[in-house]
DNA sequence: TATGTTCGCTTGATAGGACATACTGCCTTT
DNA sequence: AAAGGCAGTATGTCCTATCAAGCGAACATA
């Protein structure tokens, strides 16, 4: 039940202190060493074994709870629920996904413009009449078989696009490359039939299931900065997310 | 600027007084009060004038910035982001999203049993060989209207199941009542083709668009209390949510 | 033996203080 | 007039303390 999980804390480090605790209870949990189902000692013994507050450990440990690889019941401890928590959907592109999974994704950019936003695209941005924004359309490939067809919006007075960074990197990329920090996103996942258009570019036959999702973007001044309709084949793509009950 | 935001502090009530603050801000963010891109006060002010310790309050403003209603900047502020956030996806099930919406959902229950769990099941509810688990199928209607098709299985050491009580509530009430605590749930979303078995049920065509989601609860025990697969009809159903960026 | 009560352990909530760090705008300097 | 530095302000991090509340097991009682 003494569980060491030889954590170290490096004081002068620039990482908090709890993120560290964060960090170093993931790899614990990942790596096997601390089993699903396992309890951890309490939040007094393991704060004194790190020489940290006990509101600094707990702090750790809320955002363990909070990401689903803990949970605490008042009265008995603390334990360890799962290592299969996957977190994706943090506002990440798929391009992002896709490299981090060590696919080599490519872009074709498929059509690119800078025009007056319809009445639609305003609405979704927040624009107002007579504003222009930069429309396009890519294909996302991997191992050279397509995946998505992706047609975008983004306002104009953000930073510059253009069509040949769209094609060597993924969108979110460029747009925090331009400085902006995105905050929060909704978006919708459905689903529909491929019609004459798309079923060519994904290389399957019209009448095949495709994932749908729609997205809004919005970044820490509060600015709609991007609006997208996304499909995917849906025999190669699925949204997978942990829920977390709080 | 000086938001009175005239919020009251009970110290006798049993909420505590960080949730209190909580829900004190999302009324007033979504009455109208807060608008979308004012600051507030800083949290040492607003502290005061509430009578509560800093730490207390930045614990108030923390969930509001995790579901994503503000945006804190170091050395500028807090702000409102925005009054639009949806959190679903917060392991609700269908019927209580569809009941809460104002609509009166119906179940038909098409299948009901008490069976040997095989190895799939097993596997996804980590059920020993031999284990018993209930297996049924339900098609849920609004309004008449046949919106999903779903197939669950659940472990039966857990509460008692029969097929009375399915039709005339939703999975998750009755396993909550059975004293099941959820605590996350892992779930994919994809499309698909409807069948020649769906489509009559859910009064469609074979060949039309379904979206389908495949979900794995757990509760605070760590169990892996119920796994299913729905198919909802891509015309009638969407999976709405909203990403925080942390 | 069975049942009810109490006590100790663990997490939950709140307080108040100290210092660190990032951002903004003003003021100085060139 | 433009560029750089500085100070003020707000949040970020971390600490010490203390009481409340839920849970379970041990204990006492009928």
């Amino acid at each position: 039940m003494t569980n060491q999980l030889n954590l170290r804390i490096d004081r002068s480090s620039p990482v908090p202190l709890y993120h560290q605790v964060v960090q170093g209870i993931e790899a614990a949990i990942h790596t096997g060493l601390l089993e699903p189902g396992s309890r951890l000692e309490n939040e007094i013994d393991l704060a004194a074994q790190l020489n940290l507050s006990r509101p600094t450990m707990r702090k750790a440990m809320d955002e363990l709870v909070r990401s689903g690889l803990l949970v605490r019941k008042r009265g008995v401890g603390t334990q360890v629920v799962s290592s299969q928590v996957r977190r994706p959907l943090e506002l990440s592109s798929l391009y992002d996904d896709l490299s981090n999974n060590g696919s080599k994704p490519t872009t074709d950019v498929l059509s690119f413009s800078h025009e007056e936003a319809d009445a639609v695209t305003r609405t979704a941005l927040h624009l107002p009449a007579g504003a222009k924004v930069y429309h396009f359309t890519r294909l996302r490939k991997v191992g050279g078989k397509p995946l998505a067809l992706m047609e975008n919006w983004v306002r104009d007075d953000i930073t510059a696009i253009d069509e040949a960074s769209l094609g060597s990197q993924g969108l979110y990329a460029i747009l925090r490359n331009g400085g902006v920090n995105f905050r929060l996103a909704s978006q919708r996942i459905g689903a529909m039939i491929a019609n004459d258009y798309q079923a060519p570019l994904l290389e399957t036959t019209p009448g095949s299931a495709l994932v749908t999702m729609e997205r809004t973007a919005v970044d820490d001044t509060g600015r709609n900065v991007e609006t997208g309709h996304h499909v995917y084949r849906a025999d190669s793509y699925s949204f997978e997310m942990t829920l977390v009950q709080r």
